[in-house]
DNA sequence: TATGAATGAGAATTCATTCAT
DNA sequence: TATGAATGAATTCTCATTCAT
């Protein structure tokens, strides 16, 4: 209904945007990933996002229907990204100890190099999980890797070198734990020891440290008294 | 469509807030905190800071300046209670075992009664910790446990009962790292895992594990060959 | 949040519409009836009547030109209608009474059929018939009938059933008024009144009124004093 | 949080909105009511309402939450006028015959002088009454004319000027319906019928045969075979 | 004739912040 | 110290329309 009369655009042809639909998804996606990753939900634009992504703001609604939407697209990507570096892994190919070791090295470095994962997570986290829930790749997100430790631990166990009755949820959560809360928490540590923890030397420190947690763990000598499963019921609040 | 809007305002004399500064500010960092806590930075909404304190938006300003500010002063808040409550802890005057342990509980049940520590801090992380850089109380966050906790180690390897070179920083950032990851990420973990990391049981699990890999890592034979200190230049990138 | 976003559509060609340009205008046609009637102009959207319509957007543009000349179109389609309708009665057929009621009934029972003819007109009045004035067939839009109830009123009033001097365009008029109204304020009737008016029941009842009261006043005895024709001049304002 | 550092505000104090909430408010309500009688609840804008109010776009939602409940307190305030215009006849102090003339002439001038409420209340027919049923004063909304329409009927037909048995509420709609059709469709009316029905004289002729069809149907001698209450159960679909 | 992609100008609504009293 | 009213700059999302193929 005569909405303002167009301009003849008279924009040279040059720069119209190429006809390259995924080209333009992707990009929207990149620039999203981006965007949250810096500012959280909350605080990511959208038109930054456009903007960066060199689209119209328009087809970001086009491609993903809502902001929310986008972010869920966002996690699914980085979800997605993760699991395919995981995929390279062949820690069954190594004795159990190297096998975890390298396991320890990966989810360090995977870390390291993809802080977007990182905060992602944590506004995620901050939302309860409300668009992750509602993905239907969820099923796809889970880890192949539990599987792996869970044979690696039976090996080790086997072999005498581990510990046995060792859950590899647990374990592949502390492992994630270890290198996940030293660099998400990274500002703030380093801002209240006074020590910036974000030094090369720093970081070769904590993965050497990671290393010897979780290893001197699992190698722990049995004959100790120790709290597992069954015992775990005196935690129970 | 469909919100708020503003009734005509008739409130009688009587209910009107009584002159009583001291409670207006500890309301409004109340309602700050939580407000903060639940939805982040961003996404916290000043409206709703004044609404839930009982306070007028004003009195917010009048306080504390801005919305960073009142940020600002949340997270010395948390920060004061959770050292607060660390001087309660008396970690010396039992065995170093003992001591660990309670440290461990310590740090796990803290956080789980006070979740929104982690998502504040988790904020303060995004904003790469732009506010408590600024604060003048930082010094006051370096908590006083990293020299008991240095203290245990000692006496610990004294005695035999642990091993040695364990630098206390890094082992107090992963005892923090263990609890803080599994709560502070536990609904996504929950989601991916379908598995519900919230119940009791799910929590006494954890609590266990904890123990174990901070105990079983200390106790760990030192005659096998470990990474510490001087190797761990092999990580640097 | 949550809105529809693009599918990566893969529409195997088999689906894709047929070449049928007349199938594809009449459905665009009865779409954009369909949505005008629903939501009016202003509320109505392009794009739920091109997907309504099964069509391309585009096409739209194309047999169209915008949104308005759709209006126009859709206007002209309902009054075709309409008068196609009115077309089939034979009101000369029966004594005058019955000719007047029949058209009564035939009124009433159009506009309860044909509900979107309603809000349509609605919608060109409040933009003050202009799209209506623009339409090149404006002239088939005057009923056939206000010329067969002049002779019908002639006729009863030659038997001296009818009283005399009724203006044909004001009794066309009041009888469609009558009807129009009463739907047309059908819900904000039964919302203030708190009496369902959509009930067949409820349409019985006006039915039979409408007829009354037309009857009523035609039948008037005629010796009683009365305003028509040269006495209105009293209300001019 | 730092938007965009505020201009010192050099605006002279003159052109400053007075601190006059109850002043504020009314002129939002009047510009609301004129723009959405002139174009309907979907063609409404925002915008304009503030402008021609004179205020803040911010104040609007400050005041009525929305666009939709601005909507619905507009209807309430056109619905509370008209209302209060009813309590000043006097249609008891006079001759039956005269009084139902007088609320027919009262019917015609009102609605002639508030074009608005006659496009106000078809926007809200085409939403389907979705406001007025939200509201609370819907009540109130409840002629109180047609008590008193009773009476009038009453006193008519015990005196033989009447017929019996009408229902005062169709009789009341009736005579809304046909002065509101009238003016509601005059424009597209004018257009079809190629005849001008804004003019003083085409609107002296209408109102002059609204008072016959009234008059005329109640004065309908009664010997006449008619139709009502019972037998209307013919005309049930 | 048909389609999916793209656009720019709005549209409603929100937000942190300030003013007048 | 306290309050309700007011502000202007965003912010997300929408819409009619056009382009390239």
């Amino acid at each position: 209904m005569a909405r303002a009369a167009k301009k003849p655009a008279v924009r040279p042809a040059a720069t119209r945007r190429a006809r390259d639909p995924e080209r333009t998804r992707t990009s929207i996606l990149d620039a999203a990933t981006r965007e949250f990753a810096r500012h959280g939900l909350g605080g990511a634009r959208v038109d930054r996002i456009a903007e960066r992504a060199g689209a119209n703001k328009r087809m970001l609604y086009y491609y993903f229907g809502d902001k929310d939407t986008l972010f869920r697209a966002v996690l699914e990507h980085v979800y997605g990204r993760i699991r395919a570096a995981e995929q390279q892994l062949r820690l069954l190919d190594v004795p159990p100890a190297e096998g975890v070791r390298r396991l320890v090295e990966f989810t360090w470095q995977y870390y390291l190099a993809h802080p977007e994962f990182i905060t992602l997570l944590n506004s995620e986290n901050l939302h309860r999980a409300r668009h992750l829930r509602r993905s239907r790749h969820i099923g796809a997100m889970n880890s192949p890797l539990i599987a792996t430790l869970s044979e690696i631990l039976e090996r080790g166990a086997a072999a005498g070198a581990f510990r046995r009755g060792v859950d590899p949820l647990q374990l592949y959560v502390s492992i994630a734990a270890l290198a996940y809360f030293f660099l998400s928490n990274n500002q703030t540590l380093s801002a209240v020891f006074g020590r910036d923890l974000a030094t090369p030397a720093a970081r070769a420190e904590r993965l050497a440290h990671m290393i010897d947690v979780v290893l001197g763990y699992l190698a722990a000598a049995p004959g100790r008294p120790r709290l597992t499963g069954a015992r775990a019921g005196r935690y129970l609040d």
